[in-house]
DNA sequence: CTACACAGTGAAGTCACTTCACGATACCCC
DNA sequence: GGGGTATCGTGAAGTGACTTCACTGTGTAG
């Protein structure tokens, strides 16, 4: 996608900023869903399994709230990555309604793939960047967030 | 959604920062789409009223190059704005087979509040923030960005 | 035991997006 | 002028991610 915020002419450096964040976003996702396409998932599916892969076996519902999804698109994408023997669905232990979703054997190395390719895109991205301003980048960054935070109040 | 990247544990400052673009671009989407679904626009149909305004009227075919999406995806979504009474199609003046797609009055308003809505959360990112921080971590983000672009190659 | 809350899923629909095929037009070369 | 070819927009059909609503089966509190 273009960057569609490529917005000319003189502006404030609040403005200008704010520009070359939304830049930064779609530039990021885009790149992050091509690496993903290439390993054969989503970013929907992808952000399932990272979820698994951080919390651990989940039941459906525990992923649906965590991912800020309803639980019916929860079951879809399960569908999915269950029958690319990505994940398991197991009987839940104590609970009979529920059932528990766990990461396969191809699912964790996935994920792990997955990670080491960030690791090392990370990696490649600050090369020869000063530590410092690394350090200072991520200062104002975490600014940012924390003041977008506050203005986005709801489930988010 | 939620977070959805929020890695815990030790990792590099390389990492972390990463971590933490992730989340800006998320948060920053998740924001911007809610003030558009506000303002009764989604974000794809939102890019083509900002592509409108920037560049003035265009062909669809313009549109479609300039977005980065096929040319059957823009008409169907100048479909739902020109039912909305935000854009006008009128044939091109010199090529009977093209269109050439403006936006209304009321597309004009619109973009104009969907642009003041902007500044006026730049503003409020950045207020109290010494502005040798903020240029800073513009230079930060302008690296970034260029750094991926090299990344990704194709049509982007 | 009853009443109610909660887990997962079928059915149906929306939206953004794609590919393929097609009719209408423009353009270029002989 | 006439024929070949590229281009503009769009119908048809399909995908993926998402939603709401209704429903079954199960836990749980009174």
């Amino acid at each position: 996608m273009k960057s569609l915020h490529d917005t000319p002419g003189e502006q404030s450096p609040a403005g200008h900023a704010l520009d070359r964040m939304f830049e930064l976003a779609e530039t990021l996702g885009a790149l992050m869903e091509r690496g993903m396409a290439e390993r054969g998932v989503s970013r929907a599916r992808a952000g399932l399994l990272w979820a698994l892969s951080h919390g651990g076996p989940m039941t459906q519902r525990a992923l649906a709230t965590r991912l800020g999804v309803t639980p019916r698109n929860v079951t879809g994408l399960l569908d999915a990555l269950e029958g690319d023997g990505l994940v398991r669905r197991e009987p839940h232990p104590t609970d009979r309604r529920a059932l528990l979703v766990s990461l396969t054997g191809r699912g964790r190395s996935l994920t792990a793939a997955l990670r080491s390719g960030r690791d090392e895109m990370a990696a490649g991205l600050f090369t020869g960047m000063p530590r410092e301003q690394v350090a200072a980048f991520t200062a104002g960054l975490e600014l940012v967030i924390e003041r977008l935070r506050a203005a986005a109040p709801p489930g988010c």
